[in-house]
DNA sequence: TGGCAAAATTGACTGCGGTCAATAATAAAA
DNA sequence: TTTTATTATTGACCGCAGTCAATTTTGCCA
C-alpha cells in the first residue's frame, strides 16, 4: 500500500538515521540536535521534517530499535520460573530504558500510541513485551487465580514504577533490581 | 530560614500566579504561554524566570495545588473497606490528573523530585497520597501478607498504569474505573 | 527526447522557552 | 539625609523545534 518512494527518499532517510545514530552514540540522546543531524546528512532543515513528523518521531525510531534489540535477547532466553529469574532477565532492558532521564521521558510519552492510525515503534515494543511476558506466565509458574495477561500487565506497571522511582531523589536509596523483586514477589507470589 | 523577600516580591509573584490561574481556567494548561502571563501581570519576561526556575515550576505550583485540593477531599472520607470503594474514592483525583494529556505528562515528569534540595509541590502530593493510602491499608481490610506501605506503593503503580493507558489508543476500549477495579482486585484480593 | 505532474528539497521565518548584563528599587548603615 | 549593599526588574538576545511557499529533481508518457 505504501511503497511509492523514490530511491533518493530512502537514501536521504537512511543518511539522516545513520548520522543521528552516530551522534547519539557520541553524545547521548538528550544532546541530539536536529540541526546537527541535517548538517551531518548534508540536507536542509525542512528535509528532516519531511521525513519525520517531529524530533520525537526520530527518537521513537532510535530508542524503539534499542528496545527491540533487548527484546530479541529476552525472547532467546527460556521462560523464567522464579521471581528472581524474572527480574534478572529484565534488568538489561530496564537499564537501557533508564540510561538517560531523557530516554525514559520519551518512552513514557510515546509508549501509548497517540492515534490508532500511527502506532510508533516504542508503542509496538510495549505490545511485544506484553505478548512475550504473557507467554511466560502461561507456563503456570506464578499465579493461577488471574489470567496470564493480567499478570503481565501488572508486571509492566511495576517495572514502570521502579524506573520512575529510579529518577526520584526521595527513593534513590534502593536499587531497581531489589525493589522490583519486592514488588513482583508481592504481585506474583501472594500468600493468602 | 527562607523569609527575606521584599513586599514587592510577594506581590509580583502573587500577580503572576493569579494571572496564570485565570488563563488556565480559560484555555487549559497546555495553552498557557509565559508571554501571556507576564503581559497580564505587567512585568517583563525575565521577571517570570526570576520567580520560577522554568515553566514547569509554575505548572508544578498550579497542578500541585489542584492535586492537593483533591487530597483534601480524600482525607475527609472514611477509609474504604472494599476495592470498589477504594477505586470510586480515587476517581476524582484520577480524573483531575488526566483532564489533559499535557497535565498528565507534567505530573509524570515532576512526580519524582529531581533533586533532594528542591522537592516540588507535585512530588510532595505524591508523598502525601502514599501516606494517606497507607493508613487505609493499615486498617487491615485488604492484604495481610505484605505491609500496608507496599500495598499503597503497588496501588500507585496501578493507578499510574491506568492513567497512561487512558491516553493510549490501543486500550481506550476499557474505562479507567473498570480497569483499575480489575487491577486492584488482583493486587489486593489474591486467591491462593 | 521534450514536456509535465508529482514528489522531494530548500532555507528563511516563526513561536516560544529561557538567559544575562545592565538598570532600578529597596533596605540598612553612616 | 546620603551612601552603600542587596535584591528585583528589565528587555534585547539566544537556542532550537517546527513551518511553508518557492524551487529543484524525478519518473512517466506521448
Amino acid at each position: 500500500m505504501a511503497k511509492q518512494m523514490q530511491k533518493r527518499t530512502l537514501e536521504t532517510r537512511a543518511r539522516l538515521v545513520a548520522v543521528a545514530t552516530a551522534l547519539v552514540e557520541q553524545h547521548g540522546f538528550a544532546a541530539l540536535r536536529t540541526e546537527e543531524v541535517v548538517q551531518g546528512a548534508g540536507v536542509a532543515k525542512g528535509t528532516f521534517f519531511a521525513h519525520f513528523r517531529d524530533k520525537d518521531a526520530l527518537m521513537d525510531l532510535l530508542i524503539g530499535a534499542g528496545i527491540d534489540r533487548q527484546l530479541d535477547q529476552l525472547e532467546k532466553a527460556p521462560a523464567p520460573k522464579t521471581v528472581e529469574e524474572l527480574v534478572a532477565l529484565q534488568m538489561p532492558l530496564i537499564r537501557f530504558m533508564t540510561q538517560e532521564r531523557y530516554v525514559f521521558d520519551v518512552i513514557l510519552r510515546l509508549s501509548g500510541a497517540a492515534a490508532i492510525a500511527e502506532i510508533g515503534k516504542i508503542a509496538t515494543t510495549f505490545g511485544r513485551f506484553l505478548e512475550l511476558t504473557t507467554t511466560w506466565f502461561e507456563r503456570g509458574h506464578f499465579r493461577r487465580d488471574i489470567p496470564a495477561e493480567l499478570q503481565a500487565d501488572g508486571m509492566q506497571a511495576f517495572v514502570t514504577q521502579v524506573m520512575a522511582l529510579h529518577f526520584c531523589a526521595l527513593h534513590e536509596d534502593q536499587g531497581m533490581e531489589e525493589r522490583l523483586n519486592i514488588y513482583l514477589r508481592a504481585w506474583l507470589q501472594p500468600i493468602t
